[in-house]
RNA sequence: GGCCCUAUCGUCUAACGGUUAGGACACGGCCUUUUCAAGGCUGUAAUCGGAGUUCGAUUCUCCGUAGGGUCACCA
């Protein structure tokens, strides 16, 4: 019954139960699971914990496979491939539990329990009025009926002693009797319970270290005293440290906003940032280094860098960490990648033509994540790049600090924009040059004679209409000589018509 | 309440028992830049408290304190 000692491969799992999405603390257990199975060439299996009906969400275990696939976080057995130790879910190995649940009833250490959920419920009151521990063992029945299914089955735990053991992570554990009880191994449903269910799948499974999240500390008595009763050598407890709410109050839950893994999908957030924003919540290198796609922090990860107090959920950390990915993206990776995120919607606005191509290098180094590209596309602050936008006069006159003490009025703009057009109709050469997106040459040296702050600044808000934008060479090669400048032209105009009035 | 876990800047964290306690996020300043973004430099900011061991404690021990977890026919 004792798992193949000779087979020194590493098998981990993950194991959630079909309650819903999966946050950010299940997925980071599943990424360190992953992470540490597949860095030694190990295995890792998922397995659907699914013996709470009364809480199972229907389709959760689709949304759960679509989470850790978008963060190919892939698996080698599991529901949807199968394995040598199908089915991997629970409730389709009911048999198993049955056959263990049979072999500990025979040696006397589990019994049926008599009680109804009222009695039990009032020995509860009881111990709690007393102001005592209430521990069923005080209570078991000295002559339980046979088990035949329709009553609880408990483990009896004839000896409650100190237990103490190993973690990967928290060094020496040890927990006294008071943590350990006649606790239920199948429920009268017929479904065995998680304390009973995953010990035995673990050990049909070859699973070598269990990784989970450190609410689990508590009960490891129990599991120990299963393992015992069952003559199973244990595996590698990895306890992860909690990850708090961003209050930093409580262990995050879905209660508490925790949000779906897959909304940060639909935001844009990548794939990698992902992983590198997850494997930080509990674990560093040891380093300084901050930045790692997926495979660079497979490279990196070890069980000694895992962390054991708990952190807070960090999502401008989050952000960053975008930001730092999507500036190692190429602009055609960038572009494929924004072609797939935005909405056919967006594709159809009148801001949303070929021009784009060469506005979206220029957005990628302002956003933090996708989503805020759609924002900038549906928002007016890249109009310009497309037509003619609204702008006050005023705002052609360049800031008191880029005068630097020169005075500067609407005349002085008038004749820095004249300046400006005859350069972009001056000679056939320049014209050449104009073709090839040399605006900048072409407009330096006059910028540099007579000030660059009161020159660039008129010219970037006459072709932008906007205090902040790109600069106006880049304005200018996307939207071509003519469009700069008719922009120009109508600059001069509206500066005439001001002075007329 | 019993039991268990944890404790370094606001946050995430680094530091064979000997460091001016380091880095990152956030925040502020400066530089560069026509503006924005980016970049460079830089500033504010931490060892929970108390004993003990030690020549020396963020580090080891104990006691407090605080936070979290757990005491289910949930996982």
């Amino acid at each position: 019954m004792k798992p193949d000692t000779n087979d020194k491969k590493i098998v981990t799992r993950f194991a959630p139960s079909p309650t819903g999405f999966m946050h950010v603390g299940g997925v980071r257990t599943a990424l360190y699971a992953w992470a540490f199975a597949k860095k030694h060439g190990g295995k890792f299996i998922l397995r659907i914990e699914d013996t709470d009906k009364e809480r199972e969400v229907d389709g959760s275990i689709e949304h759960i496979m679509e989470s850790l696939k978008w963060l190919g976080l892939s698996w080698s057995e599991g529901p949807d491939i199968g394995g040598p130790n199908a089915p991997y879910i629970q409730s389709q190995r009911l048999d198993t539990y049955k056959k263990y649940a049979d072999i500990l009833v025979e040696k006397g250490l589990a019994y049926a329990d008599p009680y109804t959920q009222e009695q039990l419920e009032s020995f509860r009151k009881q111990a709690e009025e007393e102001k005592r521990p209430f521990l069923y063992r005080n209570h078991r029945p000295e002559n339980p009926p046979t088990w035949d299914g329709s009553m609880p089955l408990r483990l009896k735990i004839s000896e409650p002693k100190t237990y103490k053991w190993n973690d990967a992570v928290r060094g020496e554990l040890e927990a006294g009797p008071e943590a350990l009880d006649d606790f239920i191994l199948v429920k009268s449903d017929g479904y065995p319970t998680y304390n009973f269910a995953h010990i035995i799948d673990d050990l049909y499974m070859g699973v070598t270290h269990i990784f989970r999240a450190d609410e689990f500390i508590s009960s490891t008595p129990k599991f120990l005293a299963l393992y015992e009763a069952l003559d199973i050598t244990p595996p590698v407890f990895v306890t992860l440290p909690p990850i708090m709410s961003p209050d930093g109050k409580k262990k995050l839950g879905k209660r508490d906003g925790a949000k779906d893994i897959l909304e940060y999908k639909k935001e844009g957030f990548l794939v990698d940032a992902m992983i590198n924003f997850l494997a930080f919540i509990g674990w560093n290198p040891g380093d300084d280094r901050e930045i790692f796609d997926s495979n660079e922090f497979l490279e990196a990860f070890d069980l000694k860098g895992i962390q054991r107090s708990g952190g807070k959920l960090n999502e401008e950390k989050l952000l960053w960490f975008n930001k730092e990915h999507l500036k190692k993206m190429s602009d055609s990776d960038f572009k494929i990648a924004v072609d797939s995120f935005i909405t056919e919607d967006l594709k159809k606005l009148s801001t949303y033509d070929e021009r784009i191509d060469k506005v979206l290098p220029l957005i990628k180094e302002r956003i933090s994540v996708f989503k805020d590209v759609a924002e900038m596309i549906s928002s007016q602050e890249l109009h310009y790049f497309f037509m003619q936008t609204e702008y006050n006069v005023q705002e052609l006159i360049c800031p008191e600090k880029l005068r630097k003490g020169i005075e500067v009025g609407l005349n002085d703009v008038k004749d820095t924009l004249r300046a400006l057009g005859d350069l972009l109709t001056a000679s056939t050469e320049k014209q050449a040059a104009l073709a090839q997106g040399e605006y900048k040459n072409i407009f330096w040296d006059y910028a540099d004679q007579r000030g660059r702050g009161i020159v660039l600044w008129a010219l970037r808000v006459a072709l932008s209409g906007r205090e902040k934008s790109a600069d106006p060479f880049t304005i200018c090669s996307v939207i071509g000589t003519n469009d700069a400048l008719q922009r120009i032209e109508n600059a001069i105009q509206k500066i005439s018509n001001q002075q007329s009035t």
